[in-house]
DNA sequence: CGCTTATATAGTCAACCACTAATATTGTTG
DNA sequence: CAACAATATTAGTGGTTGACTATATAAGCG
């Protein structure tokens, strides 16, 4: 694969873990605040087993980082840019802004 | 559908635009830079009916903006915030900046 | 008008992804 | 260790999507 494929590639990987509801409302509930899985399962509303599978593949791409407290894992939201991305976006889609709706203000 | 849920569902639809390799390339060549459809062809190298069915995806959306021009179709980036994002998508994922590719400087 | 070029659409196929259900793993507690 | 709670993993399934081929529309030109 040519170089520059390789760089649009995981630029839209990237963009493609953003690309999903679920990852969004999984995001917005750590962001800025650490929480153990069965946390953010209760505040979606989804199974388990898919909130898990989700926190995976954000954990996998450094989006969100993990430790373990006890028989629980605690999940947060690390990658610096996600705030400002999610912002961004919100200007441009949202009717009203999805800073409210992260928790990240204006 | 709840309200919330509409705004995650919104961004999560504007990222999923920018969630394909093919979309990503064929926005550097349209960013700052009106071209007609032929001419993306030609630089991505993939079908024309391929081409013109992502310029039609990202023409609803709204991330170009095109007009004809005799028998050719000019197409060009309109999203204002589409750059921003790229860049500091392009930041965080690629070894290099993206922005070399996108042809957006730093 | 036909003929050519440029662009858009329709149909098909394969790959991918999210969800579910079931099971496995890890840690805590008695 | 046994029983329980929290989390992770796996296989199977339905829906979505991207790429292709073929076809249709639109514009310029003789």
């Amino acid at each position: 694969m040519d170089e520059a494929e390789q760089v649009f590639a995981q630029v839209a990987s990237y963009f493609g873990l953003l690309a999903d509801p679920t990852r969004l409302r999984i995001l917005s509930c750590l962001c800025g605040e650490e929480r153990p899985v069965h946390d953010v399962v209760e505040r979606i509303g989804l199974t388990q087993a898919n909130i898990s599978r989700h926190l995976n593949i954000l954990y996998r791409a450094g989006v969100v980082d993990r430790r373990r407290d006890g028989s629980s894992v605690l999940y947060k939201v690390v990658d610096p840019n996600f705030v400002d991305i999610c912002r961004t976006v919100s200007i441009t889609v949202a009717s009203r802004d999805l800073g409210d709706e992260l928790g990240i203000g204006k």
